[in-house]
DNA sequence: TCTCATTGACTTACGATGTAAGTATGATAT
DNA sequence: ATATCATACTTACATCGTAAGTCAATGAGA
C-alpha cells in the first residue's frame, strides 16, 4: 500500500491548454460542434470536466482557441511568391483548413476576439499586399474582397449537402428532386438535374474561378490606379 | 364560478408556426441567438415552452425556419432590371437582411436543409442569370462567386467589432492598439491606425467594391465566351 | 530528509436547457 | 348536449456550463 489511490494507472500526461484545444478540435471534427460539451471533452482526455477549467477560462474561450487553432493551419503568404500567387496559395490553404473543420465557420461568425494566429495571418496578408504596391485603401478593398470570398465559399461548402461518393450523390439527388418540384422551381430544377448532379461535377472546383475573378480584378485596379 | 380557470385573461390569440418564428427572430435580434431557449421564447409569447412543439417539431426546425424567414426578407432579382443591376440589388438586399439579423450567418453554416423562401431565392437568381444569356456552367460559376462573396462579407461584418458611434470606435481603437503591438504585427498596426480607425472609414462601404469586381469579371467572361 | 506552499485534478451542487409523455381545456361539429 | 379534436399546460429526466470546495502530487527551501 505504498501510494493510496489511482496507482498502477498510466503515468498521466499532464493537461495543457494546447492539449485541451487540440482534443476539442479533434472531437468537433468527429462529432460535430453541437455535441461538444465540457464533460465529453474531459472524457476524451481521461479527465473530469472541471479540470479543463484549469486551462481555459470557460467554454467560450475554448471555442475562441479552437478557431485560432484552425487559423494556425493556414499557410501564410510566402514572401518569395508574387502577390497573386501568394494570395492564391493562402486562399486555397484557408479553404482546405476550413474544409477540414467545417464547424469553424459557424464559430467564426459569433466570436469577435481574434487569437494570435488569426492576427498573424491578417498581418502577413496585409504585408504581402502592401509589398506588392497596393495602397492602404486598396489593401483594405483587397483584403475585404478576398476574405469575404474565402469564408463565404467555405460556408457554402459546409452547407452544401453534396456528398463525396456516388451513392451519397444519388441519395442527395433523390432528395433534391423531391424538394425542388419542376413546376415551382423550374430554374433550380434544371440547374441541379442538368448540371450539379451530373457525374463529373465538383463544387470545390468553383473556388478557383471566383478567386481568379477577384485576383484579376484587383490587379487591374491596382495597375490603373498607379500607372 | 362560471368557467373554471384562467378566465378574464386576454382573449388569447392562438399560436401559429408563423407567429412562433417571428417571435424567435425578434428574440434573437434583441438577445442574441445564444440565449434563445424554448422556455424564453415561450415566455415572450405568453405561453409555456412545450406549447411551441405544436408548431415546430424541435428546436432545430425552429432554427431552420428562422433562417428561411431571413431569406424571405431578401429582394428577389427583378425581371425589369438588367442582370447586373438585378444582381446588385439582390446582393445589397441580402447584405441588409443579414446585417439586421447577424445570428443568421452562424445558423446558415450549420443547417443543410434550405426552406422554401431560400429555394425561391436561389431559383430566381439562377433564372435571372440564365435569362441574361449565361450558360448553365457560367451560371454555376456566377452563383457560387456572388453568394460566397455576399455571405462571407456578412460574416466579416458580423465579426468585426467596429461600432457605429464615435465612442464605440474609440473604445475599439483602444482595445486594438493594445492587442496589436506595433512590433509584433507591424502591418496590422499600420492598417488599423492609419486607415480602419480613421474617422471617415466605414467597413460597409467595402461591399460595393468587391461586388463590382465580381460583376464586371462575370460580364467579361460571359462576353468572351459567347461573342 | 522533512516541511510546506503550489498546482492541478476531483467532487458536489445548482440552475438552465431540450424534449418525451401525459393531462386538461376550449372550440367546433353533430 | 355531446363528441371530437386541436392546442395549451404539467411533470419529469438527462444533460449542460460552471461556482465552490477538497485533496493529492510535486518541487523548493531548510
Amino acid at each position: 500500500m505504498a501510494t493510496k489511490t489511482r496507482t498502477a494507472k498510466a503515468p498521466r500526461i499532464p493537461l495543457s491548454r494546447e492539449r485541451v484545444l487540440r482534443a476539442a478540435v479533434a472531437f468537433a471534427d468527429q462529432n460535430g460542434i453541437a455535441s461538444l460539451s465540457m464533460r465529453k471533452l474531459g472524457e476524451a482526455l481521461g479527465v473530469e470536466a472541471m479540470s479543463l477549467y484549469n486551462h481555459v477560462a470557460n467554454k467560450d474561450q475554448l471555442l475562441d482557441g479552437m478557431v485560432d487553432l484552425v487559423f494556425s493551419e493556414i499557410e501564410l503568404p510566402a514572401g518569395a511568391d508574387d502577390w497573386k500567387m501568394a494570395m492564391r496559395k493562402r486562399a486555397q490553404s484557408a479553404r482546405q483548413a476550413l474544409g477540414h473543420h467545417p464547424w469553424a465557420i459557424a464559430l467564426m461568425s459569433t466570436r469577435t476576439s481574434p487569437g494570435p494566429a488569426t492576427l498573424r495571418h491578417h498581418d502577413a496578408v496585409i504585408g504581402s499586399l502592401r509589398a506588392a504596391g497596393f495602397s492602404i485603401g486598396l489593401t483594405a478593398h483587397a483584403f475585404s474582397a478576398l476574405d469575404s470570398y474565402i469564408y463565404g465559399f467555405a460556408l457554402q461548402e459546409a452547407t452544401l449537402p453534396l456528398g463525396d461518393t456516388a451513392e451519397e450523390t444519388a441519395a442527395v439527388a433523390q432528395m433534391m428532386v423531391e424538394r425542388f418540384p419542376r413546376e415551382v422551381f423550374p430554374h433550380l430544377y434544371e440547374f441541379t438535374t442538368e448540371h450539379v448532379l451530373k457525374p463529373g461535377y465538383d463544387y470545390g472546383a468553383e473556388f478557383d474561378f471566383g478567386l481568379d475573378l477577384i485576383l484579376d480584378g484587383l490587379e487591374r485596379v491596382r495597375d490603373s490606379a498607379s500607372p
